[in-house]
DNA sequence: TATATACAATAGTATTACTATCATAATAAA
DNA sequence: TTTATTATGATAGTAATACTATTGTATATA
């Protein structure tokens, strides 16, 4: 598909530093996801980070606060990768069925493998939303984090999916929710279905879609 | 509603010892729930665990291998004591489409508050379940973890509601993944209400049950 | 050429997450 | 009742984590 490269403006809050401004910042986020991804975000530290990188802790911290900021960082180019790849695929399609359709798809398989050796893992990246985004909000300092507006990616990507849902049938009364919904549950089945399947209807053995037809299925009910 | 004491068989490689076996075995569970809700899980330590209870470190650690371990306890009382409600509540509730409405009454309200000042404070134990539980599986370990079955409370509840599905409308395709997304949701859906309410549409100010409308609305619409 | 900046190198601190030992108090067995 | 067992408290200690601070040097900018 496209082979151009995309950034975005992370809000400034997240970081100290721009990590997009220097070599060695690009080489912190792209290291940090291969590492969390390897050895999930408790056994994350900056300083294994650092050494897989040939630099020092202190230089890591003078782009991020904390790990808590740098995952923070991550799931942000995520949800405004998200929101972009969804505005892109549906600029022709009208069909308004087809509009979710293509949004349930893009949730359950993820952002689109790349091949670019200087971009992110997105193998790494999708597996790192599914098992860690939770954590970055799902803390006790939520209220406190929220007022710097980091979460502000992730409301609008649920934004954009709700007005796709309330365009598609505009009775229904939940549109916001419904979306926040299909986002997790996206990824919680996904996670089910490698870890623990049998809180999913999931068949095993063979590849399947199963969490597209899952979702979709339960959208389109919920919808008709 | 019930004034007798419940217990549980909690799974024995949760614990090095048995919590329930001694009186500050009970100390220690009873007061990691008001310090996990007090601190949150990530600054949740048994230091100040064992100096709340004016005890040391040492016993804390006898009885759990670490925090992560008295977290899965915790759940693990949750998930048995919410599928023995479940049970209780069901008993003489033979109208299939009541049965399920107070599933997602008992899934959205959590547990009932108690009186007793020596069982676990539900109030804090309700908001432990919407904003720690994934922690205990999110996590890179739980593979090796489901080993010991430790999960089987959370699906054992996840068969049981499925069940209930299943019987409401036998053709329904995915009754399980249906019924850990009830759960999921009903929790994210409390968590998002309180604390990122752009992500519902729960109306701002006055009490509304809005969680309980929203979850029953889409159940009942996947389910017609 | 002077100046500012970024980074590496290094040091250091408080806290966390444990493990180990030993004496004593409480409990159970003989 | 004596003895053996076990649980706990008190204490110590270690490696790792999560930082903060300082300094020298290379590089880019004015």
């Amino acid at each position: 598909m496209m082979d151009f490269q995309v950034s975005f403006k992370v809000n400034e809050k997240i970081y100290l530093r721009d990590p997009e401004s220097t070599e060695i910042g690009k080489q912190i986020v792209k290291n940090a996801i291969d590492l969390i991804y390897e050895l999930g975000f408790e056994h994350f530290t900056f300083k294994k980070l650092a050494i897989h990188i040939s630099s020092t802790e202190a230089t890591v911290y003078r782009y991020f606060e904390n790990k808590h900021r740098l995952l923070l960082y991550i799931l942000n180019w995520y949800w405004c990768y998200m929101e972009f790849l969804v505005d892109f695929k549906l600029q022709n399609i009208t069909v308004k069925k087809d509009r979710l359709q293509i949004i349930v798809s893009l949730l359950t398989h993820g952002l689109p493998e790349s091949t670019g050796q200087f971009d992110y893992n997105k193998k790494y990246l999708n597996h790192i939303v599914i098992t860690e985004s939770n954590k970055v909000y799902m803390v006790k300092e939520v209220a406190e984090i929220n007022k710097d507006e980091v979460f502000k990616p992730y409301k609008d990507l649920c934004a954009k999916i709700a007005s796709v849902i309330a365009d598609y049938k505009p009775s229904y009364k939940f549109p916001r929710s419904l979306s926040s919904t299909l986002i997790e549950t996206a990824q919680h089945q996904q996670f089910f279905k490698s870890y623990l399947p049998k809180l999913t209807d999931s068949p095993t053995g063979k590849e399947n879609d199963f969490v597209y037809r899952f979702i979709a299925d339960f959208l389109f009910r919920t919808l008709a």
